[in-house]
Order: structure tokens, then C-alpha cells, then sequence
DNA sequence: ACCTGAACACCGTTCAAGT
DNA sequence: ACCTGAACACCGTTCAAGT
């Protein structure tokens, strides 16, 4: 008898967190954040979907925590008082990107309830703004307006808000317009 | 034979849109939007589940839209340049308490795909902006700008996203030291 | 017109069992 | 240690039927 190459359980890659979160995105970026069931990952990882319970013992709670902190990006903290605002602003179009990208992530970000899963993200956004010379208060302060502005306003977007006048919204053009606005408002 | 005093369906008050979104703020506010099931709401209002989709016939995700433009709140378009700026401080308090009051609902202002349920709010923003004499174009950013950071901060808030002090956050003055740092930046 | 009952094709999660 | 199979208690929605 001749061994059939191997596509059985033994030879198959094993499964790890890494592994099962991507998989997850790419479920979420192609068919909606609605069909991420345990059993269609199951499936696209060749398991059964009660094998991801042994990686994630919370479950499917833990499973979108793990989405909304894979998604998360921080700003690069450029030690010395460098140009804090385009440190900023790069960051927040970035961050914008890559919300786009992953938009079925987007609600997770206010339904999920990891508050840690944004921590890095504040943090490093007062680091910036401190290194920037801007005051521990108001340092403070910006970081959370920044961050909610950039999730909010891309909420917005991804939902088609429309506004007043009868005309199509250039989101770019919009977004950048209101990014200009807040981070002008920030001063030493 | 004495008759029963009628509590059979004759007598019921009967189903409307109305009651039916009122019963499922009351579950989502009570129970959470996780618990919001078209079974419970019929249990609620004292009918089957399939009862609902007489009145909504678009299902679920026709009740959530409701529960959206259920809460949304638009400011007071005063005619006349009075100080918009208030009246905009003012609007941007009432819709984060009635957020917070309603927090359930605030994952579906970022998730349901009924762009029509802000409207009217966007609009009267850009209005009242226009009244205190801010050129279109302006007025056009400032209202997304002012509203997604009322969405995206009191979803920070709802999460309890922490900050990079150790400390416990403050969130009423956080969000006014915000809104102030986003309404000072508007100027006509 | 308005509501019900039964049914269909799903869910997340548990638990004991296998290797 | 890691995965499976079967089962439990749910879902949203359809469809024919009742009044």
C-alpha cells in the first residue's frame, strides 16, 4: 500500500493565535463582519470550530479583542521635540487606512469591551504630544480628541453620512479638513 | 358563565413601529443589544416573534435603524447669528448623555447601513454653523468634524479606554476640554 | 389586515471522549 | 496537549394557515 501524501491531521500546520486571527480578518475584510462564526473559521482552518476554544478559552469575545488590537496602530515616537503635528497627522491617515481596509472592524472598536486593546495607542499619542513640548493636561486631553475623532469621523465615512448640501462628500478632502482643525487647535 | 376580563388578543393594544422601538430601546438599555432578539421583543409586546415582521418588514435590521434615528438628536437651529457656538456646546452635551443613557445603541450608529438616520443631524449642524455666518465649505467639514468626535469620543468613554497617566479619567472634563479644543478651531 | 405555529438552516459553547 | 463528535439551548426568517 502506497502512504497517500499526507493531508491528514498530523502534517498540518498547527493552529496558533496568529494563525486563527488572520484567518479571522480575512473573514471579516471578504464576506462581513456577520459571517465570522466559530464554525466557517473552523472551517477555513481546517479544524473543527471547537478546536479554537483550546487557543481562546473566552471564546468569540476574545477572538474580536484579538481583531481590534491586530487592527491598532501606534504613532512612531521620535524622540527630541521633532514636528509632533506631522508625526500626528501621518498617523491618523495611516490609522484611517487601515480602518478603511479592515472596515468590518470598525464597530468593534466601540462595542468590544477590552479597553486595553487602545491603551498602546493612547499612550504613545501623549508620548508624542509630551516630546512635542505640549503639557501633561492637555496632552491628555488631545490624545483622546485625536483618537475619537479619527474612529468617529471613519464611522461616519464608512457609513455614507451624508451632509447638507445635496452633493457627493470628498471623504479624503473631509477628513483631512477636520484632521487640520483639531491638531491646529492643539498649542503649547 | 362569568366573562374573563379580557386580556386575549381583541383587547391587546395593537403592535405599531412605535411600540415596537420603544420595547427594544427598553431591552437594549435594560438587557444589552446582545439580548435583543426578535423572540424577547415579542415576549416583550406580548405577541409571537413573527408578528413583528408585519410592521417591519425588513427585519432586524430595520428595527436597529429605528433604535439609531430613535436617539438621534439635532441641535436647535436658531434664526439669527446668536452664539452658535453655544448652541453647539450645548447640542454636543445632550447627545453624549443621551448616548451614554442609550449606550447600547452606540455600536450601531457605526455598524447599520442606514446613512439616512443622520441626516437630518448633519444637516442642522452645517445650518446652524451657516447662521453664525461660517462659509459653506467650512461648515460643511466643521459638522463632520464636531459629530464624529462626539461618536468616537463617547465610544472611547463607553469602553473605558484608558489613558497614558496611570490615573482614573475624568471623562466629563475630558470631553468639554475636547469639544472646547474643536469649537475654538471653527472660526468664520 | 394582523397574528400564529411549525419548520429550516443556522448560531456559540459545554462536555466527554479520542489520540 | 490538542483536537473531535455529539448535544444543548438558542438564533433570524419563511411560509402556510388561522381569524
Amino acid at each position: 500500500m502506497v502512504r497517500q501524501p499526507a493531508i491528514n491531521a498530523q502534517n498540518r500546520a498547527p493552529l496558533s493565535i496568529e494563525r486563527i486571527i488572520e484567518a479571522a480578518l480575512q473573514i471579516v475584510d471578504g464576506q462581513g463582519l456577520g459571517r465570522l462564526t466559530m464554525r466557517r473559521l473552523g472551517d477555513a482552518l481546517e479544524v473543527e470550530a471547537m478546536a479554537i476554544y483550546h487557543h481562546l478559552p473566552r471564546g468569540k469575545e476574545q477572538l474580536l479583542d484579538g481583531l481590534v488590537a491586530h487592527v491598532a496602530i501606534s504613532p512612531a515616537v521620535t524622540h527630541g521635540a521633532a514636528d509632533w503635528r506631522e508625526a500626528l497627522r501621518r498617523w491618523a491617515r495611516d490609522y484611517r487606512a487601515r480602518l478603511l481596509g479592515h472596515a468590518g472592524v470598525l464597530p468593534l472598536l466601540v462595542t468590544s469591551r477590552n479597553p486595553a486593546a487602545l491603551t498602546t495607542t493612547t499612550a504613545s499619542l501623549q508620548e508624542v504630544l509630551r516630546q512635542g513640548g505640549i503639557p501633561e493636561a492637555t496632552a491628555a486631553v488631545a490624545a483622546h480628541t485625536l483618537l475619537g475623532y479619527v474612529i468617529g469621523h471613519t464611522a461616519l465615512e464608512v457609513r455614507g453620512t451624508p451632509d447638507g448640501t445635496g452633493e457627493t462628500v470628498d471623504w479624503d478632502a473631509r477628513f483631512d479638513g477636520g484632521l487640520d482643525l483639531v491638531l491646529g487647535a492643539v498649542s503649547p
